[in-house]
RNA sequence: GGAGCGGGUCGGGCGGUCGCCCCGCACCAAAAACAUAUUGUUCACGGCAAGCCGAUUCGUCCAUGGCGGGUUCGCCGUGCUGGACGACCGGGCAGAAUGGGACAAUAUGUUUUUGGUGCGGGGAGGAAAGUCCGAGCAGGGCAGGGCACGGUGGUGGUUAACGGCCACCCGGAGCGAUCCGAGGGAAAGUGCCACAGAAACCACACGGCCGAUGGCCCCACGGGGCACAGGCAAAGGUGAAAUGGUGCGGUAAGAGCGCACCGCGGCGGCGGCGACGUCGCCGGCAGGGUAAACCCCACCGCCUGCAAGACCAAGCAAGCUGGUCAGCCGGCCCGGUCAUAAUCCAGCGGGUAGGUCGCUCGUCCGUGGGGAAAACCCGCGGGCGGAGCCGGUCGGCAACGGCCGGUCCAGAGAAAUGACCGCCCCCCCGCACCAAAAACAUAUUGGACACGUCAAACCGAUUCGCCCAUGACGGGUUCGCCGCGAUGGACGAACGGUCAGAACGGGACAAUAUGUUUUUGGCGCGGGGGACAGAACUCGGCUUAUAGACCCGCUCCGCUU
RNA sequence: GCGGGCGUAGCUUAAUGGUAAAGCCCCAGCCUUCCAAGCUGGUCAUGUGGGUUCGAUUCCCAUCGCCCGCU
């Protein structure tokens, strides 16, 4: 049985860490949010959630971390195991619906962000393996 | 019932599954440390009885002689030599035995850390927000005064403190409940007041009025004229604002010149802690606005901020240059302090970007355990403090304070409170049903009504037409008659009456029934929505955002009793 | 977290408390065979809400937005 379980070993949880998965130059978005992916020798997946202060408001930001991380935490057993992954939203949202090049906030729910993360993950794979066959000893 | 004012409380609830952060307990795994045991290695680590030996030392006894002194000649004292015994010391027994230490390995136990599993407990707000104030706390080596600068600004109180809060005063808004007010000083000084206006604070210039009085002229002696002296400050369109306002008197013209009321100022009495209020008297006005312009007065204020600061680990280069009447409290001065550079200050260059504490009530005492320990850790109990929260009570109009009791349980660090589902609650929309009310339509019944209709026939002091008879009277005439008209009668039409009202029709309105529509309420189904907003060292306030729900007090208006 | 600063036409900037100015842009007209340039005229603003003042872009308070510095 698995467990869907998302702690803090889980998490990328310092700022070096997440320049050596952006230094890897393997990513993909969708206008909404962006996806990187590089390796790593911890044994599980990791992510990282990267919210900059333009998406929101605090509560806004809060909430798209905890979409984020449920939707990794429910996809972590169809992702490649042995990658570091780290997700950073890009559009601006508000709780209104009416705002102007703002993104509403109201209909999204995990589900989306969890098909997005399937999709960009899908459109990142094949790259991300040519690139480890390419330097086989690479992450030093 | 409607409209409104003030204050307070809450900020969806319950259940299930998965998940996040912190704390505690238990188990498992790994690592480290410590303890114990065993084994091994090692150590210029320690000790070892009796018997034995000895060129150690001491004591007792015996023997012998020497020396010195005394002598009662018996001997006494002292030292040397030899022997025996005892004690001590050294050697030896005595080491590859034994004890101890260090190191290593193994086993067991304990503790700590990390990870995992399970169980239990806790886990965002009234504003956590904005960062507008005030404090705690920390640093600036020591840390004070003045100036400058900044802030506040009715009075009294409250508080750790505040620009907060409470009560009152004054001014303004509102019918009112209530609300709003940076609300000291313009007679300390400086500045500004566009345009308009005679003039914006400076004289009363400009523009005016009068000419009573004096002067001049004329004269019919009643007076009139001139505007020379002189008097006056009322009118002067403007403007936000013009040297008190209105009215009456008064005058040559006028004027607080006089009076009344209002405003203003001064003095005094009374009430109030006070701001101030009130009453009386006096002054006749004592001179514009602006201080959220500079300023004056009173009071308050060092600066920097938890990214403060302390410790540990790692790393780098105790590097170079300059400074010393400097620098250290920064804008200035005084005072204070360090004392010439490895140490202080500034600049350049180099390294780090990890962890722990601060930090989530604090502190003290007693006791038990661990511990070398007064350190420190854990458990239990109690006390004290706190500007935390809740309740009660007392004082106070209130803010608030005193006392008593209970409680003090978020603590992350790329940053925890979430996701999904079900039920319930509130609001909105749509559909269906039920009930009530209203409107409309239809039907039936009743039906106010100064609403309308009614034939034929009959009647008529009505009107008209036509016919007949008579032809007054007037006019014309071709003398045949014509025209107009009166009267009477017949007929026809109109009009009025009778018939004819308890008839017929219309019909406000009312009742009943049916249907439609609308509104309200209830119930059901479906759909949508439930705000503002996320702790980051901690408190006290302020400000701003906020769907709604509930409670309390009060005001005004309308209706009913 | 802390400390500063700024919001004026579509854009870039002015403006002692007294009619909000200039350049570019846009529109219309003139000129030209047409375009450009030039000439003439016009449209368009003090972030928002209060307060002080006779009067606020300016002074004060609150609020919204943006920028910068410490780190």
């Amino acid at each position: 049985m698995q467990r869907f379980r998302f702690g803090k070993r889980q998490r990328l949880n310092r700022p070096d860490q997440f320049r050596a998965v952006l230094a890897w130059r393997c990513g993909a978005g969708n206008g909404r949010v962006r996806l990187h992916e590089a390796p790593n020798t911890v044994g599980r997946p990791r992510l990282g959630v990267s919210v900059p202060k333009r998406c929101g408001s605090a509560v806004v930001r809060n909430r798209l971390k905890r979409l984020a991380r449920e939707a990794f935490r429910l996809e972590q057993h169809n992702l490649p195991p042995d990658r570091d992954y780290v997700l950073i939203f890009t559009a601006k949202w508000s709780k209104k619906p009416m705002s102007a090049n703002c993104l509403p906030l109201g209909g999204l729910e995990y589900h989306t962000v969890r098909r997005w993360l399937r999709q960009l993950h899908e459109r990142l794979d094949e790259r991300f393996l040519r690139r480890t066959r390419g330097r086989p000893e690479g992450g030093s």
